[in-house]
DNA sequence: GATGCTTACGATACCCGTAAAGATA
DNA sequence: TATCTTTACGGGTATCGTAAGCATC
């Protein structure tokens, strides 16, 4: 058993198990592939995966058990790397931080300009992508940090904590007779075409929710992955807008209104949160910390570790 | 980086820093250990071991963040191993179970009997040991079980269940003044000679601990590490004992007697413990739950699941 | 002087990639 | 037929063990 067979068993499970794009992945021959898949089964005694004919088609059920350890194991020779970099260069290294265009473009710019302040040298990739795909950038290893308000709450392998919460607002074009609705009820919302997030993205589901609970049904002409793209749609008259309040800015959006609305629409809680058993440089404690000061290593650490002193259940 | 590598960082921990021995134990040259060793921290850019000259002496800090995970690494790859003997042979293997004399003695043979009959192709090692060294035992890989009622709660590596209560009992010589004594007080043992088990066995803190809150200093002339020892010594006058009460068989011990003592010595509660993150045969779980059924499978998994759904303390 | 670590060097085994052949869709 | 996997084979590299050289105790 080598690292580069357990590299190519993760591999050919995130690939579809198709070997040639594994061989591509990991820069290297489909023929040594196949080979390292056949030496690691002969040495264990059975086949990890399901065959049709020469095909791959899926993990047998042995196979799955080994692909959780295994991807613990690479998880653990990326850590080492890691804890080998963090000694030798303290202040310098790597950051990846998933998040959404929500929190890229109104809550982290603060965080981020202090980070860079204090971590010159520390490269800091902010990625920006779908809860969904930031979750599996968490799992794989791809990214550090996640920063979002869905997909990352109740997942056992991460632990995860609250950033700060934040409401829904509604936005109109200047002039627009929902401006003399006050205060503003959700049966008057519902009377507008609307526009806002599409599903999965930026608490939709809890706008979806609200509707539903107060017995309306909207009528939302149009889905956006931001609240850049809702204004413009907004602003060119095509329906209102519901977007995260932090959204508009007074001076910017001249031609839109914000009215009021935290009483319609339940409070949202964009959460932080990291692998289980995934090392952090200390600078990723430290950016944790920029987000919410109440968050500091002390805090994240001691809700990482494996359990809290006491014996199972008893 | 590669296995050998991980093995001989783990190695040369445990077994002080010298290296022939570290060779020695992994069936290699010494020079290769040195070798493997100075590569590794090449690799990784700093000194994993703190030198003097060309002794080495002990970890360096990185060293000991990084050994933490080697451990892991290489108690995943065990259980890689161990899975694949689960697939390939399913009754059919090796289940160590490290434990006490007492336990070995008096609790266990019942259990064994029945995995025997259950498992007959499961080679079964039941090591005796002490409980600092069963901890030990569990946390290399050394033992798939521990049981005992000493060092085993409390350890944040370790599941432990509870297995059984059981009291101490006074044993005394036929006809020794102490049985015309009821009820038995501590005072009127705290008058004779004692003899007992060892500190750190079978609950001699409890023992201790009794007679101290009571404000006796009892005179334990000798002690034993187990009751077989203790009660030849009683027997042959020495003074009276105490020991667990499951030792005292009347049909056997038929120049003893044991004196009801349930009254003065608080519940001692024997654990069955494994190590968190090593892989369990199906066999191992059926062992635990000869011991005990309501300790099934489920229970044990979930006891050993890294935290149960919530994320972290918010 | 005994023990223990490092370096040098040659033999071996392992890993990789090319190429050809066989299977599958 | 095009895509994909397996097998065969040769070249290169890394690992291992012997042996010699040097510190440490």
């Amino acid at each position: 058993m080598n690292f580069q067979q357990l590299r190519i068993i993760h591999e050919t499970v995130r690939r579809n198990f198709n070997l040639t794009e594994v061989a591509n992945a990991l820069f290297t021959s489909q023929s040594g592939v196949s080979k390292h898949i056949k030496d690691l089964e002969d040495e264990l005694g059975l086949e990890l995966f399901v065959r049709k004919g020469k095909r791959l088609l899926g993990l047998t059920e042995p196979g799955r058990e080994l692909s959780a350890v295994v991807d613990r194991m690479l998880m653990d020779a990326r850590n080492i790397k890691s804890i080998a970099e963090q000694f030798s260069n303290k202040d310098h290294g790597q950051l990846t931080v998933a998040t959404t265009h929500t929190q890229a473009r109104y809550a982290l710019p603060r965080v981020v300009t202090r980070f860079k302040q204090a971590y010159p040298r520390v490269h800091l990739m902010l990625h920006q992508a779908s809860p969904g795909e930031i979750a599996a950038m968490l799992l794989d290893g791809r990214a550090d940090i996640g920063i979002a308000t869905e997909a990352l709450a109740g997942v056992s392998d991460f632990v995860s904590f609250p950033y700060y919460g934040w409401h829904h607002a509604v936005i109109v074009p200047a002039g627009h007779a929902l401006e003399a609705v006050t205060p503003l009820t959700l049966e008057a919302v519902a009377e507008h075409p609307l526009i806002t997030y599409h599903e999965g993205f930026t608490g939709r589901a809890k706008i979806d929710e609200t509707f539903a609970q107060a017995g309306f049904t909207p009528d939302i002409v149009m889905s956006a992955l931001d609240a850049d793209v809702i204004k413009t749609y907004v602003e060119l008259g095509l329906g209102i807008g519901i977007v995260a309040s932090m959204a508009y800015d007074a001076e910017r959006d001249r031609a839109l209104r914000m009215l009021p609305s935290d009483h319609l629409f339940g409070e949202n809680v964009t959460r932080i949160a990291v692998r289980r058993g995934h090392f952090l440089r200390g600078f990723a404690y430290r950016f944790i910390e920029l987000c919410a000061p109440e968050l500091s290593e002390a805090v994240v650490r001691g809700a990482l570790r494996p359990e809290t002193g006491s014996d199972g259940p008893f």
